[in-house]
DNA sequence: TTTGAAGATTAGGCTAGCCTAATACCCTGT
DNA sequence: ACAGGGTATTAGGCTAGCCTAATCTTCAAA
């Protein structure tokens, strides 16, 4: 008698799984997501969002206020937290156990995220011991659905004499990542900043060797880092 | 000057990758492969087929004599093999390393063999020391697109004292293919037929060990069997 | 040589997703 | 209080792939 019962599931299509990681991303620091930032995330025309907008909240994944933005409901939300269990599970795994770069792993991850079965990953998961961040530090969703959220701090944003610990680097594009890598920043490292240069300036840094890295500001946006409490 | 210049390859979709197995397939023995025969393999209605037909010849790929059925251009047969390639490296890889018992891998297969990258797929083959079958004893195509054929007979076919190896497994259904692992009929293992009995009845082999197993023609006629020159 | 059944194709329609052009809404600045 | 710019939505169209129903080919049997 009900429509959840009725219709067990149909699979979610790619492009559906799409709308709803972008739903996630743009609205994980809370309010709503615009119709305008979807599209250019997914590089569709804005037409094109309004119209899946409005077959997803008709099927329940996501609330639409007209003219406002969206949200996810909470099965729009779990669908969403599935795909980047999955992306992540798959980055982690093509970097440890097929010798990707870390620059490398994002698109392949995007579209076998909607190929690979639940069994799949798990197994991956399984294989790599259940990791908890992906090769760029962010936090994996357990299978269960549950995702870490830290409170983490840019490097750009980070004052002057304080230590802390590069905990994500919030970028997929390849070339970037490359030459970050190149610098030695990767998660894990302990940096300490030593000082900033006006006018949006670069970041300067010293790392754990003593060795200084000079980090421009494009760059200092998309490094998350956690404050160390120790000297 | 040239289309094939001017348009350098628009990715193939999904289906029109399937279609292309499965004239494979169909045409693996010589012939045409009939419109009918590839809407039962792929579970469509013989006009998609018709209409798939008129689209693929338009681009190179099949050669269509109308009211006759389909053979693959050289183009197309690239294509197909390329696929196969990637179909069974996944199937060798998800069973070597991720613990996928031979029945299960098919259908996992099936749906990344669209979503992979070449680059993936080598790195696979790689990890796995360029395997030359797959999990079921079918030959693997070369990156390059050959294919080993070899001339193989079914058990159902074997006469009465001959012995033989046991070479492919001409099957995908997880059912079958769990009962034949349970009987110990696996690519690689040796065979004498003992007997057979009448009426397409079953035919009675002795393994290795001494042991002996009564095959029913359903299954000995998916047996390919390489004949052993030895007494 | 004709005829009828089997199989192939054409005709016409549907959905998912995308697009551009036209219109509607919202809000801020005057 | 309202005008205008920016954003969202609606209108209308396109392609890939699928479907069913109708029509056409082929070929073998009478």
């Amino acid at each position: 008698m009900n429509a959840a019962i009725r219709s067990p599931q149909p699979p979610l299509t790619r492009s559906v799984e799409d709308y709803l990681k972008s739903v996630f991303h743009l609205t994980s620091q809370g309010g709503f997501a615009t119709t305008s930032d979807i599209a250019e995330m997914l590089e569709v025309a804005p037409p094109s969002v309004s119209g899946m907008m409005k077959r997803l909240s008709e099927t329940g994944l996501i609330e639409h206020v007209p003219y406002r933005g969206v949200q996810l409901t909470p099965q729009g939300r779990r669908a969403a937290l599935q795909m980047i269990r999955r992306h992540r599970i798959l980055e982690s795994y093509l970097t440890s156990k097929l010798g990707y770069d870390w620059g490398d792993v994002h698109v392949e991850a995007e579209r076998l995220e909607h190929a690979v079965s639940e069994k799949l990953i798990e197994r991956m998961a399984d294989a790599l011991g259940e990791p908890r961040y992906d090769p760029h530090g962010a936090p994996i969703p357990t299978a269960a659905g549950e995702i870490e959220e830290a409170e983490l701090v840019r490097l750009a944003e980070t004052a002057v004499g304080r230590s802390v610990m590069l905990q994500e680097v919030g970028d997929e594009n390849p070339a970037r990542l490359h030459y970050l890598a190149e610098q030695g920043l990767r998660p894990g490292v302990e940096l300490t900043v030593v000082d900033r240069q006006p006018f949006n300036g670069p970041t300067i840094v010293r790392m754990a060797d003593g060795t200084t890295r000079v980090v421009g500001q494009e760059l200092a946006l998309l490094l998350l880092c956690r404050p160390v409490d120790g000297a």
